[in-house]
RNA sequence: GUCCCCGUCGUCUAGGGGUCUAGGACACCGGGUUUUCAUCCCGGCAACAGGGGUUCGAAUCCCCUCGGGGAUGCCA
């Protein structure tokens, strides 16, 4: 068995292409097989190199590894298409010969042309095959006005085509409804995804084709590509579409679409894969964190669901939380480093007990690990000036006994005795509860949200605590 | 328009003729634990698109309608 991955390399890698390739590198895990990754570069004017890195640091990043790839070589190379060229002109050169294919002096104005309806409306249209048989004259007369032709192929009528998809059953099209006869090569001589990616298979002995649903309406033309061409026609597996809130096909309007974006933001790729993964999926028992071995014993190629998923970004926030509380602190520190010197800090200077400390602390309270730039602050600044909540909240009356309080017991405080603050200024204040343990957050962290004051103290240290005890006092004083 | 695919809580899904007064998760709303926000725990809200069949019995099988999506490119 043989898969494969065949992004184009026109931007960065996307959600939806990521879950294909998820699949397709699950597919491989679970049954053994072989994973291609095909690079499709014939868009010459969008295709760039940077993509295709930035791509191929996304698959890893993700955790994808492939058996085969244009940056690893493999028996069935080469791997881009650019580079295959030679291959895919022989064929046509087989097509034009058996009169399956033909060339075609329709310019770009022309079909735009033939495409407008009675009320000039631009509509899809069935390519008349006015150039199926033209004379050599005709053709003559074409070069001479200086025209490029394109290949088309010759789609055979009342053709039936079809073929069983492991995830949508039998599937069958006419080949009198598929548009006409389409164009394989284009006047450039550059061919066609359509056309060459069957070719790509077939040689690259891809036995299953595992893409997205967009792709089912081109599956009849290439099985007619080929039939017409005598190689094998692989195995499919159309996988529902990723959509957006609307429903609509995924894009940047719903939100972010790359994953280095999300890599960016401080998702897990554990986390994006497992929640990719969860869509259309489930497992009997129902278990949404799932490790990927066991995802990999539970999976089925032919038990993924049919219909599209909205891609719910609070539902991989969610996943994501779960997934970074599942680290230590001492994991956890190196992913949020980047972060913490994003927010203004140099994390050379901060000491690794520290650090893993305030991570372990921490993690309850970032979704994304980018979060810990809102928190990191408890733990590393001198003082906390209180945010807008906390300081409103510090104006209400039963935070100034709390704050005096505080100023009171200041002196008295001692690196022995100074993680008992909080009994302290129960005792000092009088208070308890929520009119206790507000005030004392906004003193010492400067917000109403974050981790756990007991376990944040011996963290902070004295003499920091010192210093945002002394801010809030005079500050407040009135 | 035409062809193709799809249709269970707001969302992701379980279910594949009786065990379904339809289960789980996210979100939301209550309550509890925490001397604190959060976490955590408990509870609640909430769905078989509609209509016809088939059957003793339909969320499940068939048909139609409606709805959504995809394709219809010298993009992939």
């Amino acid at each position: 068995m043989r898969v494969r991955f065949a992004p184009s390399p026109t931007g960065f890698l996307h959600i939806g292409n990521a879950r294909t390739a998820v699949i397709n590198y699950i597919v491989s895990k679970k049954y053994n097989a072989d994973l291609v990754l095909r690079v499709e570069d014939t868009d010459i004017e969008r295709s760039t190199i940077e993509s295709e890195r930035s791509i191929m640091d996304d698959l890893r990043w993700l955790g994808i590894e492939w058996t085969e790839g244009p940056d690893m070589g493999g028996n069935f190379g080469p791997y881009r298409q650019s580079e295959r060229f030679d291959i895919y002109a022989e064929y046509t050169k087989k097509l034009l010969s058996e009169g399956k294919a033909y060339h075609c002096y329709c310019t770009k104005e022309e079909l735009e042309d033939m495409r407008k309806d009675s009320e000039g409306k631009t509509t899809s249209f069935e390519y008349s095959g006015k150039c199926r048989h033209l004379t050599a004259e005709q053709k003559a007369a074409y070069e001479t006005e200086g025209r490029k032709p394109t290949v088309r192929f010759q789609v055979p009528p009342n053709e039936k085509i079809q073929f069983d998809d492991h995830l949508k059953g039998s599937v069958e099209f006419d080949s009198g409804n598929i548009g006409g006869d389409f164009i394989i090569v284009r006047s450039d001589g550059v061919p066609v995804y359509n056309y060459i990616v069957v070719i790509d298979d077939a040689l690259m002995e891809v036995s299953h084709v595992v893409r997205g649903e967009d792709h089912l309406s081109n599956t009849p033309k290439q099985i007619l590509i080929a039939r017409a061409l005598g190689i094998n026609v692989p195995e499919y597996a159309h996988l529902p579409l990723i959509v957006g809130s609307d429903r609509a096909k995924l894009s940047k309007r719903h939100g972010i679409t790359s994953v280095n974006l999300y890599r960016e933001e401080g998702y897990l790729p554990q986390a994006l894969v497992n929640y990719l993964t969860s869509l259309g999926w489930s497992t009997e028992a129902g278990s949404e964190i799932m490790p990927f071995d066991e995802m990999l014993k539970e999976f089925e190629l032919d038990k993924l669901g049919k219909s599209s998923a909205i891609f719910d970004f609070q539902k991989l926030k969610w996943m994501n939380n779960a997934y970074i509380k599942q680290l230590p602190g001492n994991e956890l520190a190196p992913l949020f480093s980047p972060y913490i010197e994003k927010a203004g800090y140099d994390i050379n200077t901060i000491e690794s007990e520290l650090l893993n400390g305030l991570s372990e602390l921490l993690k309850g309270n970032c979704e994304v690990l980018s979060d810990i730039k809102a928190f990191a602050g408890i733990f590393l600044d001198n003082v906390c000036k209180p945010d807008d909540e906390a300081d409103a909240m510090l104006n209400e009356d039963y935070a100034v006994a709390v704050i005096k309080a505080a100023s009171d017991i200041a002196a008295s405080l001692t690196p022995e005795n100074f993680t008992d603050f909080l009994e302290m200024l129960k005792e000092k204040s009088g208070q308890s509860g929520k009119k206790l343990f507000m005030p004392a957050r906004a003193i010492i962290t400067g917000r109403l949200k974050g981790p756990d004051l007991h376990r944040a103290l011996p963290l902070i240290g004295l003499d920091r605590l010192l210093q945002r005890i002394n801010f809030c006092g005079e500050k407040y004083a009135h």
